[in-house]
Parts: C-alpha cells; sequence; structure tokens
RNA sequence: GGUCUUAUCGUCUAAUGGUUAGGACAUCACCCUCUCACGGUGGAAAUCGGGGUUCGAAUCCCCGUAGGAUCACCA
C-alpha cells in the first residue's frame, strides 16, 4: 500500500502551506465583467526582445480594451541565465515604449499590487506546496533518476527509433515502491518532482488558440519535471500555479509554446482549476542564406529593442509598426485618423496573422516619417538633442548651441500639408541639416563635381550677383524673381518648357542658375526650400557662401 | 525522424465558393516644381505544384513540395 501522504511528508518537511491556505491568498479580482487580466512575464536576461514587446503590447491593450489589467511577473526561473539589472531594463524598455504595467515588478525590487510576489524566486515555496498536493493525491512522484540514466535512456530510445521521453515503462521512478523511494530519500540523493502524467499519445484532446481558433494535438504522455532539483520550478509547472493564483484570463506568448499546450492543459486538469485562454502570437523573422528564421538574439541586432531605440526611431514608430503587423487594417485606421493616439485603435485578436512576417525596415522608416513629420519643431528638436546627447555629444553642442536659430531650422516645410519626410530615425538629424552649422567649408572639387554640365563662371557670376541683391525680407516671389532676372541676365530661359522647346537659344534654365545657388549654400543638390534656407541662416552667410569661390 | 503548423505581388497583407485577385511599403515612369521631398496619375509585380468536389475554387478535400515551430532539471 502505498502512502502518498507520508511520501510528500518527507519530500517537503518544512513545507507547512496547503494549497488551500495558498488559494485563499489570492482571492478574486474585482473587475467587470468580461475585463482581460494579462501579463507579460520575460526572464531576466538583460534583454528585451521585440518579441517580447509585441507580447506586452497585445497584453496591455488587451487589458485595456476591457478595463482589465495587465501585470509584469518576472520569470527567474533558471539562476545559469540571470544577469544583473536584467529586470530594469525589462521595465525600462515597457515604459520607453508606453506599456508601463499596472502592477507587478517595478524598481529596485519592489512591486504594486496584491497578487504578488511577481518575481518567481520569491515563490518557491509556493510551488512547494502545489508540488506536495499534486505528489499527495498521487499526480505527481519524485524521481532519483540521475544524469547518466537519463542519457542512457535517450540513446536506447534513439536505437529503437522510437519517440525519446520519460514516459511509461521508461519512467523508471514512476512506479518505485514507498520504501524504495524512502531509502533514496535517506541516501540524501537528489530529486525532482515529475507528473504522473496520464495521458497518451494516440488520444487527440481539442485545443482552443484564440488567434487559431480549435485545433486537435495528441495528449501528452510525457512524465515532465515540475520541480528541479534546486526546487525551482519548470515554466510549465510555474506558469499554471501563477496565472491561476494570479488570476490571469489570457495568455498572450510567442507560439513555440504551442505544441507544450496540451502539457499546460493537463496540468490545470491536475489542480482542477479551470486554464487561461491562450493567444499565440507568430514570430518576427528575417531571411538567412534564403531561408526564414525567427530574428536571433545573437545574430540579429534588431532582436533587441534597444537597437531601435540606439538608431533613433521614436518609441510611437516601432508600436505602429507592430499594430500594423498585428492588424493589417491598422494603417487604414491611421490614414482616416491621423492625429488620434494610436491606443484608440483597437486591436482584434482573431486576425492576427498566423505565420511569421519578415521584419521589414522600409515599413518601418516610412511609418517613422509619417509620425515624426507630423511632429512639431519643438518636439523635434527635443527628440533630437536627447537622442544627440547620447550618441553624438559634439554635434549635439553645436545642435542646441543656439535653439532658437535650431528650431528655425526643423520648422522649414514642417507643419504644412506639403511637410518633408526625410528624417526616419532621429540618427538622421546631423545628415540632414549639417549645413546650417559651422564649419561649412566645402570643398571646390565636390562643388563642381555636383555642377557638372553647368558653366562654373555662369555660376559664381550669378552668385555673386545674388549676394549683392539679397535681401533677407524679399518675399518668396521677389525673391525668386531676382533669381530670373540673373538667369536671364546671363543667358538662361526662365522658363523651363521654353527652354525644352529649343534648347539653343539659351546657355541653360533657371533651374541650372537655382541649382547652383543651392550648391553653393548647402553644399548638396537636394535641400528643402531653398528660400527658407537662406531666411534662416541670415545675410551675413549667405553672402559669405555665395562668394566663396570667387 | 515524430508531432504540430503555414503557403496570395520583392515585403506586410485583403478578398470567409462568383472581384478585371484589392491596399500599403519598396520599385519604375510621368505630372507638379528652383532641387529634393511631399502630393497626384499611371506601370510592372502574386494565388507553390498536381489531382479532385462544384455550373463556378485563392477559398473546400486529397497527395506532393517548400518553409516554420517543437521534441531539456531553458524559458
Amino acid at each position: 500500500m502505498k502512502d502518498y501522504k507520508l511520501i510528500a511528508e518527507k519530500l517537503f518537511p518544512k513545507c507547512k502551506l496547503t494549497i488551500e491556505e495558498l488559494e485563499d491568498k489570492y482571492p478574486a479580482r474585482n473587475l467587470p465583467q468580461g475585463a482581460k487580466v494579462t501579463r507579460v512575464a520575460p526572464s531576466p536576461t538583460g534583454y528585451m526582445h521585440i518579441g517580447h514587446l509585441l507580447v506586452a503590447l497585445v497584453d496591455r491593450r488587451l487589458a485595456k480594451q476591457t478595463a482589465g489589467t495587465f501585470y509584469l511577473r518576472i520569470e527567474d526561473t533558471d539562476k545559469n541565465r540571470e544577469v544583473e539589472g536584467a529586470i530594469k531594463v525589462v521595465i525600462d524598455s515597457l515604459n520607453y515604449f508606453g506599456l508601463t504595467p499596472d502592477e507587478g515588478e517595478a524598481e529596485h525590487g519592489k512591486e504594486t499590487g496584491v497578487y504578488g510576489p511577481y518575481k518567481q524566486s520569491d515563490r518557491l515555496s509556493y510551488y512547494e506546496a502545489a508540488a506536495k498536493y499534486l505528489v499527495e493525491n498521487n499526480l505527481a512522484y519524485p524521481c532519483f533518476a540521475s544524469t547518466e540514466e537519463l542519457e542512457k535512456m535517450t540513446t536506447e530510445q534513439e536505437a529503437q527509433k522510437i519517440r525519446p521521453g520519460y514516459r511509461g515503462k521508461w519512467a523508471i521512478w514512476r512506479d518505485k515502491n514507498d520504501e524504495e523511494i524512502l531509502a533514496a530519500l535517506n541516501e540524501g540523493k537528489q530529486f525532482v518532482i515529475r507528473l504522473r502524467s496520464n495521458g497518451d499519445f494516440e488520444n487527440k484532446i481539442k485545443i482552443n488558440d484564440v488567434v487559431r481558433g480549435e485545433r486537435e494535438m495528441s495528449e501528452n504522455d510525457l512524465d515532465l519535471v515540475l520541480l528541479k532539483s534546486d526546487s525551482y520550478p519548470t515554466y510549465h509547472f510555474a506558469h499554471v500555479v501563477d496565472d491561476h493564483l494570479m488570476k490571469t484570463t489570457d495568455v498572450v506568448r510567442g507560439d513555440e509554446w504551442l505544441p507544450s499546450l496540451p502539457i499546460h492543459l493537463q496540468l490545470w486538469q491536475a489542480f482542477g482549476w479551470s486554464p487561461t485562454k491562450y493567444c499565440h502570437l507568430s514570430p518576427i523573422q528575417k531571411i538567412d542564406n534564403g531561408n526564414r528564421r525567427k530574428l536571433s538574439k545573437r545574430k540579429d541586432p534588431e532582436a533587441n529593442v534597444q537597437y531601435f531605440n540606439d538608431a533613433g526611431y521614436p518609441a510611437q514608430a516601432l508600436i505602429e509598426y507592430l499594430l500594423n503587423l498585428l492588424n493589417s487594417n491598422f494603417e487604414d485606421w491611421r490614414k482616416a485618423n491621423p492625429a488620434t493616439p494610436n491606443t484608440e485603435f483597437k486591436l482584434d485578436v482573431t486576425k492576427f496573422p498566423v505565420s511569421g512576417a519578415l521584419f521589414d525596415q522600409n515599413k518601418l522608416d516610412d511609418i517613422s516619417k509619417n509620425i515624426i513629420s507630423g511632429f512639431t519643431a519643438e518636439q523635434v528638436y527635443d527628440f533630437s538633442l536627447e537622442w544627440l546627447n547620447k550618441f553624438d555629444a559634439e554635434f549635439a553642442k553645436t545642435f542646441s548651441a543656439n535653439p532658437e536659430y535650431t528650431k528655425a531650422i526643423l520648422s522649414i516645410e514642417r507643419g504644412t500639408p506639403n511637410g518633408r519626410k526625410d528624417i526616419a530615425k532621429w540618427s538622421d538629424v546631423k545628415m540632414e541639416f549639417s549645413y546650417f552649422f559651422e564649419p561649412f567649408t566645402p570643398n571646390i572639387d565636390e562643388v563642381k563635381s555636383l555642377l557638372v554640365g553647368i558653366d562654373w563662371n555662369n555660376i559664381v557670376t550669378a552668385c555673386a550677383k545674388m549676394s549683392e541683391q539679397y535681401d533677407i525680407n524679399d518675399d518668396k516671389d521677389t525673391w525668386f524673381g531676382k533669381v530670373k532676372n540673373i538667369a536671364t541676365e546671363l543667358g538662361y530661359s526662365t522658363n523651363g518648357k521654353e527652354y525644352k522647346a529649343d534648347p539653343t537659344k539659351f546657355k541653360g534654365q533657371v533651374g541650372d542658375i537655382a541649382k547652383g545657388l543651392r550648391v553653393f549654400i548647402t553644399g548638396r543638390t537636394i535641400s528643402p526650400d531653398l528660400h527658407q534656407i537662406m531666411k534662416v541662416l541670415g545675410k551675413e552667410k549667405v553672402v559669405t557662401r555665395l562668394n566663396a569661390f570667387k
């Protein structure tokens, strides 16, 4: 006769907490009907993966859309992988992207909310109580198998070409009697707690995922480890215990978890608890050697959300990119509601894609350009400076030496219906506006190479003439009238169509002259509205630059 | 290898048995224009292959093929 109570007591002599007492610590949440309780539960590896950000985004939206709660739990059950300061990285990232949790783990080891502790390493006694309950009810048992024994098992199974795993007759400790167990315990052997699986691989069960709908999968027949020999729980065990106690309603996670869903369902059943809903997200991928693969922490810098931060993408841009990935109708909504905060967009779980999407930098840039073009000069100034201070201290000094001047630069063609969309990220700002700042010393050969095909002497003359006539108070038409006059004096057509009709009658057209002015003033052939640029630069700089190659 | 899963323009996707297979990004051309950009107009560009079911298939079924996920005391 087996005495499960006795075994449980011997296994966990220090555990006095019963499962009932444990459950009593977690009262029902006082939330409206239909409110969702979601969580993001990263491991503290010192790294925020873009996939985790995606999960957090979905979690937070689902909670907000239903007046529910979104919390942060730290899954630090693998001591080998833990990194110092990792929790701060997670919290900072969530805050940066506007996905601050309502409760859970917070900075400096503090936490908010009454459903904690929110760090799994602080919950070990709870997992013990739960494991003890399972042992008492013959739903779990101790296993003293050594690593060598397990390796041998796997080798034999491979040799026999059968599905590997600790189960059935291979589960050598599954049916040991009390004496053998107690003897092993007395010897001080290390043990793990395993689930006593009642599943049959030949049996199919119906599983339900909110994205994919109803599916069939084989029952789990593996006697999986629930508590490791260091008495930390495995993911499977901690997930079910925590999400039950913390009253999670919807588990959102990567679809790499889909195959272990039968395990989790089996665990819910073992405890007699009703399972959460499950929402499995497909991964963000990239092409590698012609094949797709998940964005990898080791190989792909863009797998780390810090990458977008460092490149200077506004947080909103990455969020809207992800929203678009989740619900492809987001971009239609955005077009119809250009000024509405994206938090107003209602995420539809049933429209989530079921296969992984390739990360698309072009699309992100486009979204980001649109967002930044809607910012005020003030906002662009603040964000740019914040980024520059962090990554380009030298240019930051130049940039912020005269804030009014810099803001005037950033105001050019901003906020107009034809607003420019040339900044995708704050790291573009330096390239885009450097010619407004001194030193401005373009090399004559480079300048000439930009003006190939236009008579150099004519350009120099035109620039000199403009420098004499330039009046900073001229409006655009007056200013351009002067450009046309100079063009005419030098034998250039003032009308492009006229010139095209008979090029032999002219040395060129007014565009050539304007191009010359532009290159002398900005050192490039591409720039925003030249009239406004000259106004912002001021007469002194304009005159100097126009006469630089006289 | 077992199990699960996916397959529409280069990319993200729409079209839940009847559409000239739609949109967005990227790309190309033209227009606008002092340049670029913005904007506008237009172009090129897709239903993995083979069988069925049906009056009719991107859509349903079967078989292939290709990709992805998973098979730990990691999550």
